[in-house]
RNA sequence: GCGCCGUUCGGAUAGCGGCUAUUCCAGGAGACUGUAAAUCUCCGGCCCUUUGGGCAUCGCUGGUUCGAGUCCAGCACGGCGCA
């Protein structure tokens, strides 16, 4: 892997660049669409690829489950299991141990959380991995079998996958929880961060990339320790995670890429919403991901230049006009949004494809036009006049 | 005509004497940020000074009872059976 900064802002910190990797080119700043078990759910790789879309991130904790490594590398990997030839990357599993319930397992942030009700029982039936210096041991949410993830597990798993760009195993913690908690759980992760570095260093495919994860919650100094010790190491790249609470999540990445070597990329780990990208791209984020695009989709949203509609309210089933006057993808182009109220209200298998498609083109071609903007000077202009569109505010 | 059964929110249902009438679907709205999500949450008779309170309501009419969707009688409508 490669990458190459193109152009800097004048801020410092957001860049133009391009990331090339065995299977391709990534011009960054890029929104990497999400494909957790190897698909983009509802779409096939032809309408991913065909809506501008550069690469693909899937999961290790869920291709591991299912169909499980050995039948990732007798297939010939992820580009061949998946008919997807661009770059992909995936995720190391960390995120898993944090959402299915480690980060509520744990006593020091369940009497921080003061935010969140904790229901004892309910936790305990949730909490299904449970994290120690060694790795993270949990249950399978497919069949409840126990299974154990550590760095060495987890690198030898995405190489069984073969995506171009890996992460390091880390541990994602609850924003609310306590900063003693966060610290710990950082100096875990970074512990966790040199030992996938060892371990990929070792036995890992020369040509596929590493990136080490920067964690350290909404706290300055945890943050900027967390870039200090995992930018130094030898990673190809970065990932910026955690849990972020909206309005932290620019502060956060600001005081972490002022410290990661310029040249190397940074990935946001699970961001975001079209408001988010600005921010992020400002502050020197290369690449996204997110969910909420195909999963909002499925859900009736849709991303629009005025703001997020639900296509299921009332008012559409009878709307043959434009779900975006100003959207140039397939679905805009050929369906009203009467026909997509008409496809959601009936169940249709295609709602759920037609407006992921409109979503992804939405978000992917939004950074793009993004990218656009800073090679030509206008990023400024072109940030404020969509965020006043699409917040309505100032109307 | 006789007999049996049924009639509960738009549809389908629960409820078998005790006080907020159940659930599902349809309907209305909201949420969703490294995907246990084509999922989840809320609303749904009327009225009010909306924290909460008041008045209704289970085909209709009457009755029994401290109390009836629940029991009884008559009527109406529907289904099945027999003529």
């Amino acid at each position: 892997m490669k990458f190459t900064v193109e152009k800097e802002m004048e801020n410092g910190r957001g860049r133009v660049g391009k990331i090339e990797t065995p299977h391709g080119i990534i011009e960054t700043p890029a929104f990497i669409v999400v494909g957790t078990k190897a698909t983009v759910k509802g779409l096939s790789p032809e309408q991913v690829a065909s809506l501008g879309a550069e690469a693909i991130l899937a999961n290790t904790y869920h291709l591991y489950l299912e169909p499980g490594e050995e039948i990732m590398k007798k297939a010939g990997g992820l580009h061949k299991f998946m008919n997807w030839h661009g770059p992909t990357f995936t995720d190391s599993g960390g995120f898993q141990a944090f959402s299915l319930g480690a980060a509520f397992n744990n006593k020091a942030s369940k009497i921080a959380d003061r935010t969140q009700e904790v229901d004892e029982t309910q936790t305990s039936h949730e909490a299904l991995a449970k994290v120690d210096e060694e790795g993270v041991t949990f249950k399978s949410i497919i069949d409840g079998s126990s299974h154990r993830f550590t760095p060495e597990r987890s690198m030898e798993i995405q190489h069984a996958i073969d995506a171009d760009i890996i992460f390091a195993f880390d541990e994602c913690t609850s924003p609310h929880a306590s900063y003693e908690y966060q610290k710990e759980a950082m100096a875990r992760t970074h512990r966790w961060a040199e030992r996938s570095l060892d371990h990929h260093k070792k036995v890992g495919p020369k040509d596929q990339a590493l990136f080490g994860i920067v964690q350290g919650g909404r706290h300055q100094d945890l943050r900027k320790e967390s870039a200090e010790i995992i930018g130094k190491m030898d990673f190809d790249g970065f990932g910026i995670g955690g849990s972020f609470d909206k309005e932290d999540i620019y502060t956060a990445v600001g005081w972490v890429n002022d410290i990661l070597p310029k040249g190397k990329p940074r990935h946001l780990l699970g961001i975001g919403e079209p408001e988010d990208l600005f921010g992020g791209i400002e502050n020197g984020v290369d690449t996204f991901d997110c969910v909420a695009p195909t999963r909002i989709a499925r859900n009736g949203s849709l991303y629009t230049r005025k703001g997020k509609i639900n296509i299921l309210n009332a008012k559409y089933r009878e709307d043959v006009g434009k779900i975006d006057p100003l959207c140039k993808c397939s679905t805009c182009r050929d369906y009203t949004p009467a026909y997509l109220a008409h496809l959601f209200r009936a169940k249709e298998m295609q709602a759920g494809t037609l407006a992921s498609i409109h979503n992804l083109y939405f978000i992917v071609n939004l950074v793009k036009e993004i990218r656009g903007s800073m090679l030509d000077g206008t990023f400024y202009e072109f940030k404020e006049r969509f965020l006043k569109e699409y917040t309505g505010e100032g109307e």
